[in-house]
RNA sequence: UCCGGCUUAGCUCAGUGGUAGAGCAGUCGGCUGUUAACCGACUGGUCGUUGGUUCGAUCCCAACAGCCGGAGCCA
């Protein structure tokens, strides 16, 4: 049995086996010894009575933290302070001992990120980032039924890309090409159709273009998977590979769009409340104080909108000084997204209709020629949380901003298709998973919200 | 990549131009049910790396690496 299941005052009296790890051992006297067991099931431990009625009290007196046992467990209601439930063993098996108890990584207190880094393969058996794993899944699982729910499928687009047309960054080199004997054409480049795919190929930086040809066809649709950026980012809201979810909508305009986003942030937060209590308390008091306010206040209040234009004007006439002066045309830099996230809305707002001159070339131009149908979900201590777009779908208009921003009109043949063949209006937007999974704990670096993280000079495990 | 700070025991941190300390962990002992238990003893360190200044460097200087905060790029 798990122990979450085992916690519930319903099972006592029940003799079950529980399997897992050791966190604590006290000693309360000569043959009397409290274990704390955990699992993973649950933020909570189970607590252990280990008297010297058991054949090998001896060994289990010397128990550490890390050890992995089996218990054969009478499951009795508690006689002291501290918790409801506790166990008499009837056995205790020990699974696994830890070599030498004294360097074991993880000790039951509180490391530096650094150090549980540098230990990601054990960090897991730490309350911080068991809380973190638990929360993650809750929303993974959070995201797929949001959408299925509402008739969307789930489109697996690809990780390995030759379009070179995805714009979103730096991009990862995938090649089979011997690196020490390179080929070259005769004017002395690198010969890609020699390479595995004939040509250039890359790790895919946004799902984007691909999901839109299934949208033009199945109407509402979505990607969830990996994506990399081999942007050199040094912060600690980036990440070289990362998970993203990309919804886009067939028929559909800015409007519909914010609103999209609108539901769906308010689902994942309420999905964490309803099934992660436990492990929100414990961000709530020992990471980040107003995180469970943070997050009943997205569920419960409406989604603030806001003008791009609107929002200049805003930070004009704002008594904070800004390093980066405001006006008309700038984009948003993270002061000013963050004087919106904090001093005027108290909570994420939707900044909407940039000027086109900073937005990327699908994006719609909007009937005044100055601005694009784009949008920016800012969320306090995260900033940029989604960001999406209505998309341009009529063909000629695109053309000219394709030629406006000397891109070449052949790179984007298959997408221009989607155009000439039964173009419709839609929109969609991408939101950066491990930002959501920060937002809903409140850990600072996006390094703890994933197991593995990969970042410049970083991929160890 | 740029600016600022940090790097000392297994962990979390004090500290000093004359080669170092605490708490926790670990080991041993004590304690009539403990809750990060408590009490006592013991064990434990080429002070990030490389070079320089100095009679002498963990301490001052430089470079490099890593981490943290901020910025840029963005999700």
């Amino acid at each position: 049995m798990r122990i979450s299941e085992a916690l519930k005052s319903q099972h006592i009296g029940e003799t079950v086996l529980l399997q897992g790890w050791v966190r604590t051992r006290r000693d309360a006297k000569d043959g009397l010894s409290f274990l704390n067991i955990n699992d993973g099931s649950c933020f909570a431990n189970i607590q252990i009575v280990a008297t010297d009625a058991l054949e090998n009290y001896n060994d289990v007196a010397k128990l550490t933290t890390g050890c992995s046992v089996a218990i054969e467990a009478k499951l009795i209601e508690s006689p002291a302070k501290g918790q409801d439930v506790e166990v008499d063993p009837l056995s205790i098996e020990i699974l696994g001992w830890v070599d030498d108890p004294e360097t074991y990584p993880m000790q039951p207190k509180r490391h530096s990120m650094e150090h549980l880094r540098e230990h990601a393969h054990l960090r897991v058996r730490t309350n911080l980032i068991g809380a973190v794993t638990r929360v993650r899944h809750s929303l993974s699982q959070a995201v797929h039924r949001f959408f299925h729910e509402r008739g969307f499928y789930w489109i697996h687009t690809p990780i390995i890309t030759a379009s070179d047309c995805e714009g979103a960054g730096e991009m990862f080199r995938v090649s089979t090409l011997d690196f020490a004997n390179i080929p070259k054409t005769d004017k002395g480049e690198v010969d890609f159709s020699k390479d595995f795919f004939g040509k250039e190929s890359h790790l895919t930086v946004s799902g984007q273009l691909n999901v839109e040809t299934y949208c033009m066809a199945m109407s509402q649709v979505y990607t969830f998977g990996p994506t990399f950026r081999a942007e050199n980012s040094n912060t600690r809201r980036h990440l070289a590979e990362f998970w993203m979810i990309e919804p886009e909508i067939a028929f559909a305009d800015l409007q519909d769009d914010v609103k999209l986003a609108e539901d769906f942030l308010k689902y994942l937060c309420k999905t964490v409340l309803d099934e992660r209590e436990d492990d929100i308390a414990f961000f709530n008091k020992f990471v980040s104080k107003g995180v469970l306010g943070r997050l009943e206040k997205v569920v419960n209040s409406k989604f603030e909108t806001i003008e791009y234009t609107e929002a200049i004007k805003v930070l004009e006439k704002a008594k904070a000084k800004f390093d980066f002066p405001v006006k008309w045309g700038i984009d948003l830099q993270s002061e000013h997204e963050r004087y919106l996230t904090d001093k005027v809305f108290e909570g994420p707002v939707a900044v909407v209709n940039y000027p086109k001159d900073i937005k990327a070339f699908y994006m719609r131009i909007n009937d005044d020629e100055k601005t694009v149908a784009a949008m920016d979900v800012l969320a306090p201590g995260i900033g940029e949380i989604i960001g999406g777009s209505q998309r341009e779908e009529r063909l000629d208009v695109f053309d000219r901003r394709l030629e406006e921003m000397k891109l070449i009109k052949e790179d984007y043949d298959w997408y221009r298709d989607l155009r000439k063949y039964g173009t419709v209006p839609h929109a969609g937007f991408g939101l950066g998973f491990e930002r959501m999974v920060q937002y809903a704990t409140g850990i600072e670096n996006i390094r703890e919200v994933i197991p593995f993280p990969r970042a410049p000079r970083s991929a160890d495990f």
